[in-house]
DNA sequence: GTCTTTAGCGGACTACAGTCCGTCTTATGG
DNA sequence: CCATAAGACGGACTGTAGTCCGCTAAAGAC
């Protein structure tokens, strides 16, 4: 692709803006009570700009949750086992879910308006194709004669924030999901 | 509850002209370029009317796919083996799963509305319940030792409408989420 | 048939997501 | 330092989801 401009300086400044107030609105008022306007308003900048710079709603929660998401890429593609390369396929698989449930537990409402974008925002985003090859290596090395890219969509999909949501709120532990899924991994990568 | 009122003639006759329109205009337009102002337009009654009878989108989307999943439902309760009774737990597993894909691509838009609503609808309906306790029994009897309940949640995770779409729209065929979800629940619920 | 209660009706209203385009800023080359 | 083009800014505008409440029609009592 073409020379990658520089971010003009009035652009830095109010993108880091944008991403400030969202952060304090969130927390101050809970994800869903706070609208894009009133964002605008906070920032100091007019609505057009949030729009341009983020897309839509979920554009704006995917940048919020990016750097958390960096964090555990980091951790899987160059840090210690179990999460990152040095152990069996199960044991990263299972560390991985785990760390996945860690961060989505801690997040639930800012995924849940990244993913619940108009149309399967969630399967477009750089963040989910990462998670899939990652996963999808794994499963073919534990099991060859699965279907791995298509078996790592299968383990994702429990890690979608409104089930994740829905289960918090009739009273699912963190700790039973964990193990759930766990068990679920390692039933079906075992021979 | 109390004694269940009979359904007042206007409110009935409105009802099945707001299901009518709604039908007709989806399946003319396309299911997302419909609003809720059209179809109350169509059917010939006030925007309150379609809200009140069917809460919000969502509700007015499943409606629409009820008579279809009933069939499903009646089909696994009292049909012939595999969905119905009659046959081992992990072939009615399949089967359920196999029945279900069918379902969901001859209709991913109408149940892309269903449950997309702004919080987790489809946790909350019905149907998803039925779904869930059946698969729970199965995987019980099939594998006492796993977490029924959670595990019947992450079997349907894979068949949430918006990944259904994603799949699709990169080129997946039906036949492959079929077989590979096949070998998911044979491999997990197989001792 | 009329009266009363109960519940449905419907359109004006609010609030929010997302678009558009004229205006203004920044970076760069002369 | 100034001119100029690339591109960011921002607020008015549009379209839609969902709410509210005064009005109206149905069903039962007498």
């Amino acid at each position: 692709m073409g020379e990658p401009r520089p971010e003009r300086a009035d652009a830095r400044r109010n993108r880091l803006r944008v991403l400030e107030a969202a952060e304090r609105l969130f927390t101050e008022h809970g994800v869903k009570n706070v609208s894009l306007d009133a964002i605008a308003a906070e920032a100091g900048v007019g609505k057009g700009t949030v729009f341009r710079r983020f897309g839509d709603r979920a554009g704006l929660a995917v940048a919020l949750l990016d750097e958390r998401e960096q964090e555990l890429q980091a951790k899987i593609i160059s840090g210690p086992p179990p999460l990152g390369p040095g152990t069996s396929p199960v044991l990263r698989v299972t560390a991985f879910l785990d760390a996945y449930l860690d961060l989505l537990d801690r997040h639930v409402a800012l995924f849940m308006d990244s993913e619940n974008a108009s149309d399967g925002a969630r399967y477009r985003i750089g963040s989910y194709h990462l998670w899939h090859r990652h996963l999808s290596h794994l499963i073919e090395s534990a099991r060859p004669d699965l279907d791995a890219d298509y078996t790592a969509h299968v383990l994702l999909a429990p890690l979608a924030a409104d089930l994740h949501n829905a289960l918090r709120e009739q009273g699912y532990e963190l700790d039973r999901m964990k193990a759930g899924l766990r068990a679920v991994a390692t039933g079906l990568l075992s021979t």
